[in-house]
DNA sequence: GTCTATACGCTGATAGAC
DNA sequence: GTCTATCAGCGTATAGAC
């Protein structure tokens, strides 16, 4: 792996442990084993590198969304498959977490991989959401770009409480919780159609 | 307000903005009218002084929650007015967001108000979605501490979809989304019992 | 491409005068 | 109680040698 790419590898763990502000470019060049020229020559600066490290994370997650929301599958099994993914709740979402970054949210620039990633997740769900409607498995007054967003802050504001606790576990309790609900709101019928 | 007050709000304020890393001494100095003397005066650090300030906002959240919470009402009633109360959704939880602090994380004595506010409204939800299902107003399937930290979550992680999107929408869909599966969870019938 | 040198304001304090 | 002075180290670069 070649220094740039250290460089941003490095930036795409510090931003995920320590966002935006809690991350310094000293640092990343630290982890990266490279020095201050070498950063300053591949990157015009903090700006330009996060940049880069968050479009890189964003790509990532997204392909780690797809992996499981693009099964086979009843509606259910895909948004519960996402739900479900194995994660580590204590880290965080790497994606997420930069929408509580004050610097982040006042650059248009650096926040735009994060709104696309999340514009991008509530749509995906929302089509699962009105497949799983129209194929009569869920019950047809559902919204499913409400319960698509619903859907999706579970996960996000599952990490906020996991970290809260110091534990996992609350984390999996909202998971089991929204797919609770989801079951309720179930038909309890066998998918047809398409 | 004398100084000591004026450090203290300052300091809620700045916390809630840019979280711990991204908050300055100077910062909350300038902001509460203070000088350097004065706040190494009334606190006996950065750390100290933000304890206080993080013991005060959860205070304050929590008067607001139980202030829907403990109203009269049925289950749903008393969830929707939680979920459904006014916010700011662009400004985030004070409460929640310093769950993504690295330095609030690492510090057990900085994290215990933050840990402590979410033990507290994990258990009070989870106490009236049990309330619902002895009532009969919510199917007895639901597991009323998986179901409140669903609820619970989706407002945390609504916060983080709205500041990605630089939009409150997607906080409101998430709340009417959550609201909309626990209309599909709930029975039909009217409450019974006490 | 990478290194070292230099810069300047900020961070988070401590000391002591008033 | 509040003020000013002082401090070592960090944050975020730029310049120029190699």
């Amino acid at each position: 792996m070649d220094t740039a790419e250290r460089l941003v590898t490095s930036a795409q763990e510090l931003l995920w442990e320590r966002g935006y502000v809690g991350t310094s470019p000293k640092a990343i060049q630290e982890r990266a084993g490279a020095g201050q020229g070498s950063m300053y020559h591949h990157f015009r600066g903090k700006p330009d590198l996060a940049l880069t490290a968050m479009r890189r994370s964003a790509r990532e997650l997204r392909a780690q969304a797809e992996e499981q929301l693009g099964r086979e599958g009843t509606a259910l099994e895909r948004v519960g498959g996402y739900l479900g993914r194995e994660r580590e709740p204590l880290r965080g979402c790497r994606v997420g977490r930069m929408a509580m970054d004050p610097e982040v949210i006042a650059s248009d620039e650096l926040r735009a991989p994060v709104r696309e990633t999340f514009a991008w997740l509530a749509e995906r769900v929302a089509g699962i959401v009105a497949d799983g409607i129209a194929a009569g498995e869920l019950r047809p007054g559902l919204d499913p770009a409400d319960t698509a967003a619903a859907i999706t802050a579970v996960v996000q504001g599952g990490y906020v409480l996991a970290r809260a606790a110091g534990d996992r576990e609350p984390f999996d309790r909202a998971v089991r919780g929204a797919l609770g609900l989801l079951a309720a709101a179930a038909t309890g019928e066998a998918p047809h159609g398409a």
